[in-house]
DNA sequence: CCCAAATTGTAGCGTAGGCTACAATTTGGC
DNA sequence: GCCAAATTGTAGCCTACGCTACAATTTGGG
């Protein structure tokens, strides 16, 4: 008994995923970007970027926010000294610009498609990070030819 | 010495992220629901859900593909007998379902604005854990519109 | 100036999800 | 029927990223 109940179809070619290798690097690349854009965004819209606003806009506790940071800087992407504001090295910046440029891209996209500005922001935010550059250029043409239009619901 | 670069700009009434709980669930979900449905669809068209072409396809190791499925087992969604093949409960084939639905709208989604068919199903694999009701129904508005159009190169 | 409040840092715990190495079981060729 | 190969399961290690509890430092009001 304990028969298996399915016979082994096996020999079945079947295609893999798109993303066969999604590493653990990849998915912890996604949080650098999202904290190299937010940091930027601090630090241009009130001067600096303290833990305790990273994380009360990314909805975690300051300790997540202190751990990260910490494994971002030996990434080379921010300096800290301690109890005092986070600063974006060059390699930063250069992410955080993309990030930003990439984030803008799919809002625009998506409200140009009539969704709305608070639901455009809050999807795009997730989604940014899995949009193909083949993809993201399509949003570009899309909104090139009919960036004018109103959202017209 | 060791003054603050920055004196303290507080009281911004910024606005917070999204998704203000980005909760570790809410991940977990989603690898629940990319199992359930590719589960569902390995049963659909092979006859059974092994656990070594789970891992192919998903470009993991069948040790992690085991260590989950124990997860999901343990939520409820599958059930499984050692070295046979993994079933769906009810709730797997309701939660793979819905999956199957929405991934199908975003890859249907993504090709009506002229992206080719392969970018489109990688892009949405990760895309579809991330777009709201409101966005997917803007979605099947679109295609309800200019479904029927080519491509378009 | 001083002490409480706020902020920041650290210790330690839990889960999810990668992995290698190795054990157990099933399958299939001979 | 047997034994090697394939499949599946288990042990144990790692990192990412949540958390609470507590310590250290800075800030600001009196």
């Amino acid at each position: 008994m304990n028969r298996p109940p399915t016979k082994s179809v096996k020999a079945y070619p079947l295609p893999l995923k798109g993303n066969p290798g999604r590493t653990r690097e990849e998915h912890s690349q996604e949080t650098a970007l999202d904290y190299a854009e937010l940091i930027a965004e601090l630090i241009s819209t009130t001067g600096a970027a303290r833990v305790t606003e990273l994380a009360r806009r990314l909805g975690v506790t300051h300790v997540t926010v202190n751990r990260t940071i910490q494994r971002l800087q030996r990434g080379g992407l921010v300096r800290t000294r301690p109890y005092h504001s986070i600063l974006l090295t060059g390699a930063g910046w250069k992410l955080s610009e993309e990030s930003r440029r990439r984030h803008e891209i799919v809002v625009g996209f998506l409200k140009s498609i009539g969704i709305p500005d608070a639901v455009a922001r809050s999807d795009a935010e997730g989604m940014e990070h899995h949009v193909s550059k083949k993809t993201l250029a399509a949003f570009v043409k899309h909104l090139k030819r009919r960036g004018l239009r109103k959202p017209s619901r």
